[in-house]
DNA sequence: TAACTGTATTAATAATCTTAGTACAGTTAA
DNA sequence: TTAACTGTACTAAGATTATTAATACAGTTA
């Protein structure tokens, strides 16, 4: 059975892709587990190894997997995914207060217009 | 004189688009004041009026221009194009906060990481 | 009615995306 | 060393999408 839906507009690369997220978010894949190879997971998905390789080096570029020439690919720690993710969130965050200042919007006005509100019970 | 560059690798409905933004967002179109027709500004630019047309259909869309058919399009007015961005940019603000929290990440921790700090001077 | 205005439809072409074929390179174990 | 595995770079074919333009239609004003 293949979980690739060729119907889907969706290319095939970037459903490998997603459906990874998942597996190794979900720690369905432990940390350091070794990724099915290119070439066999091209063959079970009747696709091309270079498509494969493709899922894999964009799931790399976020972190989700480390790769080793020769060895294989595998699944980057929890821990370390955890942290990269908040690095790109407050990358993201930080970007949109830059933009709001610029043209004049005070950050804590912003904050309260989208319902956050300051955790003060602590500290 | 015109101010597209053709070796861009920029569509020319986006370089008028981004144009026209500066333009209006620095004040230098007053509000309601009129836009050059599709036509001429086409023909300023040695281009096609749909051409520009999609550059004043996405203006519109972001809430810089407003049209009226037979009659033109007039520049939106300072102080609604203000409130429109503080309501898209505190959207985007909101939808990270969630995917923070939908990760076990928490708000504060995410905006000190940031660099940004609370005023408490007022209230 | 003439001369302006915006806009919808269609299509030609250019640019990009997706996938695959092929060759090259590192690792491991017999 | 060699065979059989592993990842990866390069190229290109084919499909898809983006960009621009031609044309026709529709509203406004003097």
């Amino acid at each position: 059975m293949t979980w690739i839906n060729y119907q889907d507009s969706r290319p095939i690369y970037e459903q490998i892709t997603e459906r990874y997220k998942v597996l190794i978010l979900k720690g369905v894949l432990a940390p350091d587990e070794q990724m099915p190879s290119v070439r066999k997971l091209a063959m079970e998905l009747s696709t091309n190894p270079n498509t494969v390789q493709r899922a894999y080096t964009e799931l790399e570029r976020q972190g989700f997997l480390y790769s080793v020439r020769g060895r294989g690919n595998f699944v980057r720690g929890g821990t370390e995914l955890h942290r990269q993710k908040r690095v790109e969130l407050a990358g993201r965050l930080a970007a949109i207060l830059k933009e709001a200042e610029d043209i004049g919007i005070d950050s804590s006005q912003l904050l309260a217009e989208c319902g956050w509100k300051e955790n003060t019970e602590n500290d």
